[in-house]
Order: C-alpha cells, then structure tokens, then sequence
DNA sequence: TCGACAATTAGCTAAACGTCTATTTATGAG
DNA sequence: CTCATAAATAGACGTTTAGCTAATTGTCGA
C-alpha cells in the first residue's frame, strides 16, 4: 500500500474546484494542450496554469512537453485510487449497517420467544 | 438531477483534510458523539468542531443534538454522490479508450490490405 | 532572421483555511 | 441549587489559495 494519505489529500482537493473538475471531465474525451484546455474559462492563462499544476501534483493529469505546446493527460489509475478511498468506506459502512440490522432482527425474534 | 456543483465543491473540499477523512472512516463504524469523535485528535475542540462543521455543511455526515450532546452519523448517500461523479469520469474516459483502440486496430487492418 | 504564438515566471491582492485561547451557553446529576 | 460537563461562540493569527497584470522564455514558420 503507498503512502495514500498524501495523495488523497491533494487529489480530494484539486477536485474540489469546479474549473479542475471541468478539465478533467474534458480530458476524459482525450489529451489536449494547455491553450486548448484553458479556452472555455473566463480567465487569464496564468491563472488556469495554476489549476493545471494543482492537477498535475495531485498526480490526477500527466502532461508532457513537446516543442512550445503541453500536452495533457488523464491518469486513470489516480482517479481510480481516489474513486476506491470512498468506495471503501461506503462498503464499511454497509457492512456495518448489516450486522446492525441483523441484530435488531435476532433481538426482536428473541423477545417473540421470550 | 439536483444541483450537483455546490455537493461537489463542499465534499471533495471536505475530503481533502486527514482529519475529516478519519472522521468519516470513524463513522462507518457507527455514530458518535461529538466528544468520542474528537477523542483521537491532538487539537482543541473549537478547531474540531470546525473540521465537523465542514463536513455538516458538505452534506457527508449528519447530525442531531439531543441533550447537551449531539451525535454524527454518516450520510452515506452523499458519499456514494461523490463516487459517483469519480467512477462517471473513468467510465467515460475509458470507453473514449476503447474508441481509439477499435480505431487503432481498424486503420492497422485496412493497412494490411492496401 | 524575425515576428507570432504557447507557455511560464514573478509578484501583487483579497479571501478562505486551520489552528489557537478565552469565554459562554445549555443540560444533566448530586 | 449548584456544579461539572458537552458543546458552541468570538476573535486573533499565520498560511494557503485563486485570481490578477506585467514581463519573459522558448519554438515554429514565413
């Protein structure tokens, strides 16, 4: 197992903009460069790179520099991580449930008997 | 669909604090007071109870006061919200996957031929 | 070579965040 | 009634964030 907690830390938090989840939903139609990421928002390039970098070290988007133009990238396996985290407690949370309900249940037949 | 944009802020916002994730792996295993909660954490309880408000506001846990203490239980609805925005994404990025695979291998054939 | 263009850096500001201490409110128990 | 306890409020403080403008770097194409 890695060291999660840093990576949920900062993936949690680049999803928690809605200017970063709008490119990652764009980017799972396929890579595309900054210019082209950044042309939808109303807002100066150097602010959108900020949002690109803050993907980029959640480790959420891989980009890659080829001549003038960054080509960006989903990472499906951090989406994945990340996707899991919460899963996994909702699971835990069901199964508690479970065994709550299956006790209540045993208790109330117990006290039919009773 | 509600509108999911605010849930998606306040949650992943939520999620991406240590503190707050372990509240909430907490949580899974049933509801708490206040108090219990905070139990584990080297930090005074008006700090917590912010960490607490956040995660209130986020819609990921619930609570209720009766007396002078107030329990917590986990929405696990919110939770299963947030995956959900999460998984949508992987699954769209990998049947564009797929898309480009088929195309891959139909422009390597139609080579084969010409 | 020179100009246009993609990206980047530097540095500013306002707002939000996470922590703290001190104080207050409300309730349960003796 | 009084006190201990659970929770909440107020407010200060340093750090991080998200945006901006201005200036710079590096590369492509005519």
């Amino acid at each position: 197992m890695e060291n999660n907690l840093r990576h949920l830390d900062s993936a949690f938090h680049a999803l928690a903009d809605p200017t970063r989840r709008a490119v990652i939903a764009r980017l799972t139609a396929g890579a595309a460069p900054v210019k082209t990421l950044a042309e939808p928002f109303d807002m100066g390039l150097p602010s959108f790179l900020k949002h690109l970098r803050v993907l980029e070290d959640s480790g959420l988007i891989l980009t890659e520099k080829s001549g003038r133009t960054r080509t960006c990238r989903l990472c499906a396996s951090r989406l994945a991580e990340t996707e899991r985290w919460i899963a996994n407690q909702r699971q835990l949370w069901e199964d508690h449930a479970d065994r709550l309900a299956n006790y209540i249940e045993n208790q109330m037949s117990g006290e039919d008997t009773q």
